[in-house]
DNA sequence: ATATAATATAGATAATTTTCTATATCATAG
DNA sequence: CTATGATATAGAAAATTATCTATATTATAT
């Protein structure tokens, strides 16, 4: 299978998981601490971590330090990518 | 998790795969039969088989029995409705 | 420099997904 | 009604994913 698929294909396994859509949900109305995430879902804070992982590592989030807290918003440009993907 | 999520989660399972997201490709431009499908791949009938049921049990894809043969469409709604949840 | 708070990593386990081979079902032609 | 072609199902194995507990790392405050 080509190059072509892979990068959509990390995106959509990054959203095919009910607690990481809710994070994306929560990341589109504004950037959020991990602290601040995990308080909404009943896991633990490595599960969190591990969602994070994925979520950024796809490219659907994007992940900045602000001292002893990592802050995350949404990835706008790939969101874009995605958006396009469905014309 | 509330039911809100349970769908689209469903769809975006459909497309994290390789194999599916370029069947669904392929189902873009046109309707087609297993067996068409089959030969674009290097997998078994029944692995293809699989992957059409996932991909119309999720609902991205519609599937009619024409005599012997299975035909495939896309499912045009909810790519509709995808297409909106990225605005 | 030490204690504390926030996050990450390691390792184990359970659950889910993907694939195969073997076999069954369904539809059609003769 | 039997043979054949197309598709589906069953069952098993391998790979991947999601979760936990325990522990490590990083940053800050005292």
């Amino acid at each position: 299978m080509q190059k072509k698929y892979h990068d959509f294909v990390q995106m959509f396994k990054g959203m095919a998981d009910e607690t990481r859509l809710k994070i994306l949900d929560m990341l589109s109305s504004e950037e959020l601490c991990a602290c601040k995430i995990l308080e909404a879902f009943e896991i633990t804070q490595p599960t969190l971590s591990y969602h994070m992982k994925i979520l950024t590592d796809c490219g659907l989030v994007n992940a900045r330090r602000e001292g002893a807290w990592m802050k995350y918003t949404l990835n706008d440009g790939n969101f874009k990518k995605l958006k396009e993907y469905f014309k």
